[in-house]
DNA sequence: CATGTGTATTACTTATCCTAGTACACTTAG
DNA sequence: CTAAGTGTACTAGGATAAGTAATACACATG
């Protein structure tokens, strides 16, 4: 289901990370689905347990996942994931224009930057 | 004109970048004011000329100051400086933008984080 | 060409990061 | 209620990166 890439100089826990948001957003693992257990997958590649927690536990804190103590680990609603990052984007957008307005960026600036990216 | 604090557990030449800064920034330091050498401000800090080396690159990468080989550093026209600053932040403002886009965030939503910004 | 300037190279020390070992805590099936 | 499966916390070892220093090089100017 995972492979690690050793030949990958990234550290094994953000490899696994990402292959799961591939799989979560390409859609092979839907809402609710179990992932495997931290143990399970940590014998299968044979590495540590706390490598794979570690991973998990970065997919929960990006709202890929949820975990249940004692139960296990799922795959979060893709509408959650939409609306968390499309906060995050509002959020780094009210500071970059409260940035922009501080440089004087003036607002037909502003405006035309709009303009030519709505029309791509 | 510098002074560093141990207690702070900032790198040196971190510190040393924040404090002329402000000092540019506060018009303590004017428009091509020549700053102390890397060696007399080693001297007078008691540490090694490469660590104000290091500040003075990076002060130098940011817009600050500019170097001249076998002269000394400068301080920046604050133009310079504003305008620098203005670009950094259209860029990031573009690529947030497509984001956004790509997110679905909707064109009425981005003008009325504008409008609301722009009342204040 | 002597002195003051920035720069490059190298190495040492320290802090940070990644991973592992181990023990603990919660949940559910039987 | 206990056993087996689950996530979690704590600690430590090893590798990597960051900060600083020592030293030698290169440019500018009087």
């Amino acid at each position: 289901m995972i492979q690690i890439d050793y030949k990958d100089s990234r550290p094994i826990y953000e490899q696994i990370v990402e292959k799961f948001k591939n799989l979560i957003l390409k859609g092979v693992l839907t809402t609710d689905e179990k992932l495997p257990s931290v143990r399970s997958l940590a014998l299968e590649l044979a590495i540590n347990p706390n490598t794979i927690q570690k991973a998990y536990a970065q997919l929960e804190r990006d709202g890929f996942i949820y975990t249940v103590k004692g139960r296990g680990n799922f795959v979060a609603e893709k509408e959650d994931l939409v609306m968390e990052k499309k906060e995050e984007i509002l959020a780094e957008l009210r500071q970059l224009l409260l940035m922009a307005k501080e440089v004087g960026i003036q607002k037909e600036e502003l405006l035309a930057l709009f303009q030519s990216l709505g029309e791509k």
